[in-house]
DNA sequence: GATGAATGAGAATTCATTCAT
DNA sequence: GATGAATGAATTCTCATTCAT
């Protein structure tokens, strides 16, 4: 189904109302549908069955969201911004630094990142995957990847060719991707250093590489 | 539906495929069911409408499949597999071959397999995927990493050193992931040369370098 | 469907039962039920049907019944325990009893209970059978012989041997169930005054012979 | 295991091949929607597994049946036909026979036969009785108690009154019922001597009082 | 704003039966 | 007669969404 035909022009009455039950409600809700995802999986989640896990009635949660699908990209895109928000903390230099070391700390952050809320994680990926978000899923790797050309001076050393887009491109969605698959598959060494220092060569090795 | 939650405990007494018009018919599902699928998406599909399109009685199409699911299932099996053999098809050793010739080639093999029927691919991908099949999405890659394993010693300089199972899982990931976003993402430079060197560069410095 | 090969691992997320306007919908779906069945059988029954008659959605009425036999159930179970009713009250001491009074005014109670809505009753009845309800079936006429069983000492002359549970047991059903053959086979006699002296004397005779 | 069952079937065609076929073939029909019911119930039969399981072409099977409900008739008329069969010949006089032991010998007969196949002959009775089949049913019992008016010269004594028609149902239908009732609710006592002396006792005051 | 009963289009699936071979 | 692939009407049940209170 197109992004364009969820009924926007409905006048939001929700926004942030009362600020106090609008914003309890809509945790809520994320709350129950994150439950059901995990436990059912998406084809046992329903909206009646949100309203009832979140104990909010379907009346009400269609005041908050326009329908299903608004609720799971909503969700879709705050695990998104979480993710790309530890990423970024990450990378951000940090006194005594080696060069190789935010590369370091964010493939940390991403294995733990993929790691945590594994099911549900996919699931709202897939929506949002589904629903055509791929620029929006590709966001993040972007912002993280436009970071990193920004401080490329400081994170490669003076003899290193400044990386096109092209090389971050392919540079951060090697890096991204090859975490989510390895968290998807639950490969046994997922969580091992080994694991953390390969990616970490895979970066080296490919900035700094003629 | 989720595996976990199928109704496995129901009496299968269908009538088992491989009726005498079988190839045939179910070729006709598979191209009814892609079409659908290109044309209005997973949302769009229903059993009554792969029948109608196919020019087959619901009744049949239940003769070749149990359910739904299987169908979909069954065309992201075949999807996997084509792909997987033109991969190593392009892996097999040429007359004239520079080592990193059979690389290219297979870079060159998925980026066009990944374009081909992007949106059904994809739709394909997700159903077996929320079905649970990360195992079975990850069994092609994984050969290709195991063939590359055996011929190591022809790909590889002698000096460079004998690649580790993770290193092979890794490299192998990076380069069909990026891929596969990219063609989801439908970047401009896709079928660019630059992007297919950059990739080769990847596989070239990865391997090569210690 | 048999009660073993139920899909029980279904989520019941069904909203519960006892809406706001409960009796009356509910009242209108076994209204509409009876109609059908006693007009069309059982093979002429169908929930869309079912709705239809009643006025009532057919998503309501799931929201009151989880799936169509459940409601043949209810209403087979309402209808017993309309009849058991119907014969205690009648087994009740009345004034100026004479000891086989009681027996009578039961069986005159059976005979026109099981008249009534003679089809729909003996569809309920079937169903409620064929899915295990044996026990269910046979409470209501347990209950009256435990009921006779405690009023023995009312009901026979002081040297009537107490009947032993076997023996209320043989009695009881001897009783119910010839009148409910006699009711499907539609006899001729099933009204005549003979017919009721003819089964009052089984009672006498049976429980005052040594 | 599929492939093999159909090539068995088609290989299987031939065997017996001109002779009794039709007797046979009715045979195996009988015997798979036996065991169906058995195992799975009215609800789990179906023509097609019928056929399968035994081993017959469906087509076959429309060749010596009209419809599925005419093989379930078939089936019941067979099995009333064997149990009034059994009784008759336990009713049959033999040298030495205390008035009594006639009726004693039809009730052992008739609590073995409705213990026998218990719930496919539960479900070939429904069926009959669910298509209207209610004199056919009746139609044993009838037949009994036809034999029993014409001896009852011989079975009771000379002073005892003639049993009028109506008495006759009665008692048949009162000792006929209770031991089907009883063999369905599956009580405890259904092989016991005592219950079978009960239901003697039965007979013999209610034919023998005033 | 909240509630939750009601709605009903629509989807999956079944199975008795036919008929060309 | 036998075969079994094909048929498709019919049925159950789901669930996103609405709206009167």
């Amino acid at each position: 189904m197109a992004l364009d035909t969820a009924k926007k022009n409905k006048q939001k009455q929700r926004r942030e109302a009362q600020r106090s039950g609008s914003r309890e409600t809509v945790e809520l809700i994320f709350e129950a549908t994150a439950r059901i995802l995990a436990a059912h999986g998406r084809a046992g989640l329903n909206t009646n069955r949100i309203a009832e896990v979140a104990g909010v009635s379907i009346g009400s949660l269609y005041g908050y969201f326009p329908n299903k699908q608004a609720i799971l990209l909503a969700m879709a895109r705050r695990e998104l911004d979480h993710l790309r928000d530890r990423v970024k903390v990450a990378l951000a230099p940090a006194p005594g630094d080696s060069p190789i070391d935010p590369a370091r700390r964010a493939i940390r952050a991403l294995i733990k990142g993929y790691t945590a809320r594994g099911r549900v994680r996919r699931i709202l990926m897939e929506t949002l995957f589904s629903m055509g978000g791929h620029e929006e899923m590709a966001r993040p790797v972007s912002e993280v990847a436009e970071l990193l050309r920004g401080r490329a001076g400081d994170l490669l050393p003076a003899e290193a060719p400044s990386p096109s887009e092209m090389r971050l491109y392919v540079l951060t969605r090697a890096v991204d991707n090859t975490i989510r698959t390895a968290s998807y598959e639950n490969i046994d060494f997922l969580h091992s250093t080994a694991f953390e220092d390969e990616l970490v060569r895979l970066v080296r090795v490919y900035f700094l590489e003629p």
